[in-house]
DNA sequence: CGTGTCCTTGAGCTACTTCAATTTATGTGG
DNA sequence: CCACATAAATTGAAGTAGCTCAAGGACACG
């Protein structure tokens, strides 16, 4: 039914193949013990040494960044399985915050870089792992270069949508951050995510219940109004150049 | 003088230390011809099958992503030495095309896995570049979600001057691209690009001398209208929580 | 020296923001 | 379990940064 064919969002999900039993980056993580973190609290702090990296094992977690007073840009949300930290070098590059009741797990970069470096099965995931860090955000700035606000939240959602292990119930779509989380990812205002979600209900592409659940009513349609070509044309505008 | 402390720019230098010696990156490309590259025309397509990685040799190359009519983002800008294509796992995911004659070394992307690999003292230098790469992506992500027009064309000129090998010639900067393309990377319109280089003008930040020359004269000021806050007073708005 | 392209400047417009007032959810104590 | 309190979300009205459209000017090419 859905069918975005690059990587569902921002994170990149690296675990899961746990239960192959072979060794995957996330089994790295299994010998640690878990950490529990209340909705809100912060895991890492930007400019700290990144000492650790972690893995999320149940929750939401966002990274974010602040620039000047009051101005704060969220870079990625991460979900149950995914990685945080493997593209840093030394210092942690942004703040990481629950977004919702989180379990973690941590390794210390040391034996990760170890780990990884002895290991030539781990070695082609780790790579694997950056490589599409690196494409999500590239898929980010597009968005925010050129998207519009329906185009940006469509694609949100869509992207949420398309999420293995995602939250939907007979076409109800588990929301887990608040507004300010979303217009945060997105380059927006609460006000603007609202009235565009409002905007969208309207035209009958779907149904908010409550703050954190959304009904999509009609999926292709919200596809196509993320204004991402391939998802369902293929190529279109490839190989197009301008000027 | 300049003190950017994180990379200067979206892609990141790889060679220069060929001259190490070393088995560098930059030296995989060594063995492979030079190919000359007229100004506008195209390195690889996006879509297609990545097979090779390039490497720039002389001039400047844009990344640039199509989408819808007329829409296009310019993720990166290479200089020499730079690689291109580093993180494609499978397709181009961008179309590289040359900004000024330029001259690019090729390799293939099966020998060039192979080759890192196999060479111990290659991999770290590879995955080092990935990482850098995800962090100018995410640089980028904040430049494009809150930073306004003045700052993100400060954040562009502080980028090309901080470049190593920055063509800077007694305070007379070269910028090698045309508006259009600074205003598809910043997410501008020429129109805005132009007015903004005239704003700065009359506030004797800069001087425009031609159209691809600028005169620094107060950089220290272009610093700080880049809205970059760690550029010169370290971290100030590090640890503070919203919300 | 002319011609085409790129750049600049102006004037009006619009999508999104900002500020402010309600309305709706969520959680708590009686 | 309900009434209340607080935070979050929605809606409205006004403001604005940057866009669009259009014209004039500068540079680079033959």
């Amino acid at each position: 039914m859905l069918m975005q064919n690059r990587q569902a969002f921002q994170p990149v999900e690296a675990a899961t193949d746990i239960a192959r039993g072979g060794r995957s980056l996330g089994s790295l993580f299994q010998m640690s013990t878990v950490e529990v973190v209340p909705a809100g609290k912060a895991i890492c702090w930007e400019g700290d040494a990144a000492k650790h990296l972690f893995q999320v094992v149940e929750g939401v977690v966002r990274l974010q960044r602040i620039i000047g007073e009051g101005r704060r840009v969220i870079t990625a949300f991460h979900f149950a399985g995914d990685v945080i930290g493997a593209f840093l070098q030394s210092d942690f590059l942004f703040t990481a915050e629950a977004v919702t009741d989180c379990k973690i797990r941590r390794v210390s970069r040391k034996s990760f870089n170890e780990e990884v470096g002895r290991c030539d099965l781990l070695r082609p995931e780790y790579i694997s792992l950056l490589c599409k860090e690196t494409v999500a955000a590239h898929d980010q700035m597009v968005l925010l270069s050129k998207k519009n606000a329906e185009e940006r939240l469509c694609t949100f959602i869509a992207r949420l949508v398309s999420r293995r292990n995602a939250e939907v119930h007979k076409g109800l779509l588990r929301i887990p951050m608040n507004r300010q989380d979303i217009a945060d990812y997105l380059g927006l205002t609460i006000e603007t995510v609202s009235r565009t979600i409002t905007k969208l209900a309207s035209r009958n592409v779907l149904l908010p219940e409550g703050r954190h659940d959304l009904r999509i009513v009609n999926l292709r349609r919200l596809q196509e109004l993320s204004g991402n070509p391939d998802d369902f044309s293929e190529k279109t505008c490839h190989s197009v150049s301008l000027h």
